[in-house]
DNA sequence: TCCTTTAATCAACACGGTGTTGTGTTATTG
DNA sequence: CAATAACACAACACCGTGTTGATTAAAGGA
């Protein structure tokens, strides 16, 4: 009772290699391409072990995923609760940053190959900690918000995308700047009523 | 030589029930969870039949997919023609519209579900038609141009997925006017070049 | 209407991945 | 050191895959 079942090295092992062996594949070929033989024996794992922790190949790379959310959710509130980094400019630079230096798994889950639902998933923790500081959420009508939410969450993700596919080549403090005055532009179009014809 | 292969009635036929088929099967569980088999059967046609016109499903998918682009092209391009249709509000609504007419396909094709680097091909048209007529692509610098690209593009997938959520309520025309009025807002950010310390 | 063409069907095939099982082995933890 | 539990291994039936060759039936041109 005093050891978790995930405490055991062997497990800790196994699910590493698997892990890693999936990355590796994901670099290659899409998902679907992707048999579970193929994952076990790039690993050295035999193909019963395997089912003993995931379903699938899909199952394998959610908890993947799971991964790398729990790590920008905690980095970011680390970020937040940090009084050295008063402001949000910085703050947003500071995930580019994180995204920059974990760049092998970024490119994989994070670029135009990555799950969708998911990128948005990451995108909504980000734009959480922007505009809760910002204060700036209650400037819109209940029912516009949601729209302009789902515009900008969405839009992070491709200007994320497109930064990756960019090679980073761009700053981590350009790439803040753009984002941020981009969501306080969007949210002042839709209070100004821009008019159109 | 009169008449090209696919104006047979028989192969017209064998491709419209498989893609009837298919869709309806992706109403209810993701392509990667469908078997060529299943389509087959669901369709009643012989699986060697399948294989004479299609790869497998994923090729099936992509052609229901540019028929749908297709379509819109060809709609976008009658709106941008009629000189009743004068003003782009009108002819973004237009769009909507359109979807909204269409909601079977879009629901499956543009939705949450939906393959993303499609939605992005369908909204780069809709884009190209907005600026064009708006004559505002001109305004920013080419290097920032590319980013807020991406953001626009990607954000109208995620306002239009989560229109479809919604089961399509707001009208047509209050989505033509949000989706061009964050355009607008958006270029207009980066011109006035917002201001955070 | 007839004739040629060609699409679709059918059955059969080898192949490979799947998911599960029971047994034996080895590492881990207390 | 002993008990536990994870892993390896081999074998299994099952099913979808992709292809083949022969047969049937429909289509469209003359």
């Amino acid at each position: 009772m005093t050891t978790k079942a995930s405490t055991d090295r062997r497990i800790k092992y196994t699910k590493m290699v698997l892990r890693e062996s999936l990355i590796a594949l994901l670099e290659h070929k899409p998902i679907e391409r992707i048999t579970i033989k193929e994952i076990c024996a790039d690993a050295d794992i035999n193909r019963a072990t395997f089912y003993a922790h995931y379903a699938d190949q899909y199952d394998l790379l959610k908890q993947i995923e799971e991964d790398l959310y729990a790590n920008i959710s905690t980095s970011l509130s680390q970020l937040g609760q940090d009084p050295a980094n008063p402001n949000t400019l910085k703050q947003a630079e500071n995930i580019f940053d994180y995204l920059r230096d974990n760049a092998r798994i970024t490119r994989l889950l994070l670029s135009d190959r990555g799950d969708f639902s998911f990128q948005k998933r990451v995108m909504r923790l980000v734009y959480e900690l922007i505009t809760t500081q910002l204060r700036i959420t209650k400037a819109l009508s209940a029912a516009d918000a949601e729209y302009v939410y789902a515009f900008t969450i969405t839009g992070c993700v491709g200007i994320v995308q497109k930064w990756l596919d960019d090679d980073m080549r761009k700053s981590s403090k350009a790439m803040a700047k753009m984002v941020i005055g981009m969501t306080i532009g969007l949210i002042q179009s839709l209070k100004t009523d821009t008019f159109i014809n």
